[in-house]
RNA sequence: GCUGGGUUCGCAUAGCGGCAAUUGCAUCUGGCUGUAGACCAGAUGUCCGAAAGGACUUCGGGGGUUCGAGUCCCUCACCCAGCA
């Protein structure tokens, strides 16, 4: 890692392999465990970079695919970057456009989702919009159809100009219906395109991060955990999982083959007791869309009780059981929204389609996951993750 | 009073002899984990069934024509428009 870049652990939990870490940026240091919002269009949806201020956000996703087709990466550094483009003064991270390869590619094609549900009926078939070769992905763009493609060096080339301080290398992800032959070769594949994205990566004021693959197949796996730590001084753990169970023996394998010093980085995952387990599993980062999907869509995070695992920490606020519910989103949560609207109210917009509504919801789950981080940390300062995980696990 | 138009599942609509009946809204139920997502899927006359499906009752009221009527005819009620 180079000097413009450092990742210091300043306090190890004692029972698990969860830390509280400091990553330092040229745009600022992140505090971590850390939860990244997700402003894909460099915008996380609905809300301001003062309200990300507010919230105490302290880092924002931006990705390579939505901004390359528009506005183009090259109007984006004329604004000075994702950053100032955005009028975000904290540090950024952009996704390579791998996740695309997926979302619009095998995941239409086989109607699945990158973590497999049990008892979850296949979403429908889709024609899929992207081809992959052994050079890239060849997409066709979901706002006008024109033809784009995305390489390794052209991905790193695009996160170079946008001026994120994290950035991911470009990988292949693999189905979580993919047999053992085909995520090996997909898994191959991803390696092979680490490697070009590593040699085409040439600023030192971005931090490339590495990323692991390999499905639900244990020694596939350990082998991108290693490969993933050889060549790169950061890792972002990818890829598709058949559940969660075997998501979190994923993480253990990953992290179990990687050094303990490096920043890990779980791309696309924040359920509650997702981030608990995998926090205490030794990663560092977290970005997800689901505060900000899940808040658009009606569903408000609530807390321990009222919250627990069968219903995901989540109300669906704009059922009618809540019209006249005069408490706040969750009962906990000292967010502006909480301190201000009822849940009540919050029903209503939904219900009138009031554009205030998403951004309410959107503002109290992207505080609620913050906040949680934030509790995280100090409890791995105070030696009470375990308590503070128990009370989070009815 | 005359002439014309209309009355369909909460609201709004389609339907022009084979219909439990179109579509939109609304409502309900599911789903969403590196954002093709302020979205998507399903349900919405009643009853039986897990389902396939079956039974019953429906298109303002009444009557008629017809194997068969939301659709055609007569009549009544109400609404709208124009003319008195």
């Amino acid at each position: 890692m180079n000097k413009l870049f450092d990742f210091k652990i300043l306090k190890k939990d004692a029972k698990t392999k969860a830390r509280v870490g400091e990553l330092r940026t040229p745009h600022g240091a992140i505090d971590t465990p850390a939860f990244i919002p997700c402003g894909t269009k460099a915008s996380v949806k609905s809300l301001t970079p003062q309200d990300l201020n507010e919230i105490g956000v302290q880092v924002v996703l931006g990705n390579t695919y939505h901004l390359h087709l528009r506005p183009g990466e090259k109007i984006v550094k004329e604004f000075g970057g994702l950053g100032k483009f955005m009028g975000w003064n904290g540090p950024t991270l952009t996704d390579s456009g791998g996740f695309q390869v997926f979302s619009l590619g095998v995941a239409l094609e086989q109607g699945v989702a990158k973590l497999l549900q049990e008892n979850d009926e296949d979403l429908k078939q889709k024609p899929r919009l992207n081809k992959i070769t052994e050079e890239g992905v060849t997409f066709q763009s979901h706002l006008d159809g024109s033809s784009h493609i995305l390489t390794p060096e052209s991905s790193i080339s695009i996160q170079e100009t946008i001026g994120a301080d994290l950035i991911v290398g470009f990988d292949d992800l693999e189905s979580p219906k993919y047999s053992y032959a085909e995520t090996k070769k997909s898994l191959e594949r991803t390696n092979r395109w680490l490697l070009r994205s590593k040699k085409s990566h040439r600023k030192s004021d971005q931090l490339l991060y590495g990323v692991t693959h390999g499905g639900r197949f244990k020694d596939l796996r350990i082998e991108s955990a290693k490969f993933a730590d050889k060549n790169f001084d950061a890792i972002a753990l990818g890829g598709a999982h058949s559940s969660k169970e075997n998501m979190y023996e994923v993480v253990k394998w990953t992290v179990g083959n990687t050094d303990d010093l490096k920043p890990k980085h779980m791309l696309g995952i924040g359920e509650v007791d997702d981030i608990f387990n995998i926090v205490s599993l030794g990663v560092d980062t977290f970005d997800c869309v689901i505060p900000t999907r899940m808040g658009r869509m009606g569903f408000v995070f609530v807390s321990p009780p009222e919250g627990n695992l069968l219903n995901r920490f989540r109300i669906d606020i704009s059922k009618e059981i809540f019209a006249k519910d005069k408490n706040p989103l969750d009962k906990n949560c000292q967010c502006l929204v909480c301190r201000s609207f009822t849940r009540g109210y919050v029903h209503h917009l939904f219900r009138a389609r009031e554009l205030l509504a998403y951004r309410l919801a959107s503002y109290h789950n992207v505080y609620f996951l913050t906040d949680l981080m934030k509790k995280i940390r100090e409890a791995i300062i105070d030696n009470s993750l375990l308590q503070l995980r128990n009370k989070w696990s009815i």
